[in-house]
DNA sequence: AACTGATATGTACGTTTGTACAGTGCAAAC
DNA sequence: GTTTGCACTGTACAAACGTACATATCAGTT
């Protein structure tokens, strides 16, 4: 009835397994992964798996670098959007106020794939580089923040939020607070940022 | 020679099971825990697993469980340790530098294991009360520090300080730098600490 | 039309896995 | 000395697994 063969999928199939699988980790665990789980959720036959992969683990780090990548890139496309110098600082914080709210919500399953990603990298070094490069992207986006806000300090005050930041991810991660936003978030960078600002402390 | 029988293992079969299991999760991953490969590191024949526990699921549980919960008890018996009331912000200082140096070297393996905990919570809700358990004693136990130290507002700062600890553990643990403790964390807990107890920027 | 190389797939094989369970050893009860 | 009950273990097996590989499909070349 007027529907194309073959139209419903024109996206290569390497990436196609790539999401499959990322997902899979993040929703079901990395156990979850195997060869045909992938193979059945992605719709492809079990063959393409070895084919586009040499090995299972192939695959799995494969998906974990490419996701990791697409996070970074996705960070820096955001920071495209930033303000231009000595905005107003309420409107820095609605900003990562914006930037982490669909993580607690909507993506919730990505921000459990960065993590693994993470705890994954502690034992294999091929994943090193892309979580230094994750940390390295947030850092000079924040430190540039701070430095647009005229902080006295912009380089430790990045590292601090974005430890706060992390933590306060990890923390929602497995034991979600409804409240967080407006309860704790919001508040909290208040304070950082009048904090920053003001200089206190150095 | 003179050597006991026996006397080697004198603990409970079942906390050994569940130690190496632990160990080998933060060690390989948790793909790596099996009934075989368990049994095999703790030197029991391979029916004491399925003896023990009445699935390879239960096991693992069981086993973040249990570590999660000697954490919490670790962290506790810290907390008796902690000086009385209003001693030098110094003394607070080096109290968790002196906390968190051996989660970045002799005990990273553990570190490893509570962020794979929480990983694991996200999915499983079993473990979800375990890692509310972990925040609310470390909510605890900082919020008393912060009160001590005449803070005006221990709660909050509490929840920053915690999230900044957590996040800055969770990103030594894919790329470790060596002079974290001292280029890092001992700055950020001086500045902490200097503006929590000025009350700027409430 | 025949050939060629790249892409893709279905099947089959040897291993590893989780788990069931019959059996062993042994201390306490009778 | 026999029985009973419990802690424990070795073995066996079906299911699931990773992976190899012979085959299929087809566009481009000759």
């Amino acid at each position: 009835m007027g529907r194309r063969k073959k139209s419903a999928r024109p996206r290569p199939r390497r990436e196609h397994l790539l999401e499959v699988t990322i997902e899979l980790v993040a929703r079901e665990g990395i156990d979850a992964v195997t060869h045909r789980r992938v193979a059945e959720l992605a719709r492809v036959p079990l063959g393409s798996t070895t084919y586009y992969f040499a090995s299972r683990d192939e695959m799995l780090v494969e998906a974990l670098k490419t996701f990791g990548r697409q996070e970074i890139a996705a960070l820096q496309a955001r920071l495209a959007e930033l303000p231009g110098r000595r905005p107003s600082r309420r409107r820095y914080i609605d900003g990562l106020v914006d930037f982490l709210a669909p993580q607690l919500g909507d993506d919730h399953w990505r921000t459990v794939a960065q993590y693994t990603l993470l705890c994954e990298a502690a034992r294999r070094p091929e994943l090193e580089a892309v979580a230094r490069e994750w940390n390295q992207a947030w850092w000079a986006m924040l430190e540039e923040l701070f430095r647009a806000l005229r902080a006295p300090d912009p380089v430790l005050e990045a590292r601090m939020l974005l430890a706060m930041l992390d933590g306060f991810l990890v923390e929602q991660l497995a034991a979600p607070d409804p409240d967080f936003l407006s309860a704790v978030l919001r508040p909290a960078l208040r304070r950082v940022f009048s904090r920053a600002l003001s200089g206190a402390g150095s």
